[in-house]
DNA sequence: CTAATATGTGAATTATTCTTCAGCTTGTGA
DNA sequence: TCACAAGCTGAAGAATAATTCACATATTAG
């Protein structure tokens, strides 16, 4: 509906270097100000190059914002992923312990990026790439659930909505709240903690071997 | 910091219809078009008055979406009042599930409305609505675990805020992707399965009457 | 009925914004 | 070295926004 690919592809190191800046410039521009004053032209002056060069990576404003929010998304996601696939035949409560672990991590790696995304996620052209990450890190989710070692579930789909989608709200208010590192630790022990009892509340403990 | 009261308490009727309907404009507008097409002149065309009627109300554009936020918030947080006080002295699994259904139902009875206003939360003056509003609901479910007729909890504080924070996550997801109904209602029992397993996970059992 | 007050109007002002493009600089391959 | 392509520049165009204010209309009190 938007376009959302970058009008030229970068084939010199140098422009590589010029997209880099502009993603940081952006992050830079959205912390202090938000997105109601962020401005192409901020960006590009933050970056240390003129808004024409914007502009031949990104067809417009929308784009830029769309390519920020994505690109921290897939480092979230992917960390998540690889919970997963690593926690694939565990038992639950290894299994909540790691994507817990792994979705906080990434996150709070770079708070203030995440901070100042949360606007542009609520935005028209955000909730689109929302959706798609949510979805990949759902499909993970579901793919672990279904290796459990101590037990199945009746519907996968639906826990690995629920454990995604619970996750985020403590993580930002952490973060909208400027949390102290100590309040960090309790909050991750205690997602943890959530996470493993609605999972074994959930569970349809597997009998012998093989059920069903 | 930024002005956030109305410039002019309205006395006669007449300007409570004013305001009535510049609330319910700022909705619809934000409904088709996001935060950032949003624009007061807009607001006011769809409202059936005049930019400067507008401005006679608030000072500012932003302390108009404020205003909106946070009468949509209090409308929130107040069910979650409710479900708090009137869940005193019950047990754990009876509050989960009371304070859960207020929540839901409260937040899904204008789902146009809640979906529309997460930009808002998510910009500069939303942000300190939505943490105030946070701590009321906190408080409240503060008082009411304290209550509680099967145990006790060790750190009361972090509980609420963990309720609280994990609540939104499922139902701001289901509110984004416009889900059926009947996903509705699953989210709901799994949401209050997941309190319930929660609260249990976290509750340290009164011995006889009174402990400690 | 009349004066005082409350409310409503909307064109004009002032400021910004996104986006383009014609020309300049830098890199590369032969 | 030279020519072509890639990358960069930033002033200018066209559009749109927030906010004000001098004036019009409606309501109320006496």
């Amino acid at each position: 509906m938007v376009p959302d690919k970058p009008r030229k592809k970068p084939l010199q190191a140098r422009s590589n270097q010029t997209v880099e800046a502009i993603f940081d410039a952006a992050i830079q521009v959205l912390l202090d100000g938000g997105l109601g004053s962020l401005t192409t032209t901020r960006v590009a002056e933050r970056a240390g190059v003129s808004v024409g060069s914007l502009y031949q990576y990104f067809p417009n404003k929308q784009s830029l914002m769309a390519a920020v929010l994505e690109r921290h998304l897939v480092h979230v996601v992917e960390a998540v992923e690889a919970a997963c696939v690593g926690s694939k035949g565990r038992k639950i409560e290894d299994m909540a312990a790691a994507v817990v672990d792994g979705f906080i991590t990434a996150k709070l790696e770079m708070p203030a990026t995440s901070k100042a995304l949360y606007a542009v996620a609520a935005e028209l052209g955000g909730e689109a790439v929302v959706n798609r990450m949510a979805m990949r890190s759902q499909l993970a989710l579901c793919d672990m659930l279904a290796t459990a070692a101590d037990c199945r579930f009746q519907n996968p789909a639906v826990i690995a909505f629920m454990i995604s989608t619970a996750a985020v709200g403590p993580v930002q208010a952490l973060l909208a709240s400027n949390a102290p590192a100590d309040l960090t630790a309790i909050v991750r022990t205690h997602l943890t903690a959530m996470m493993m009892s609605y999972l074994k509340a959930s569970a349809l403990p597997v009998r012998n071997g093989r059920d069903r």
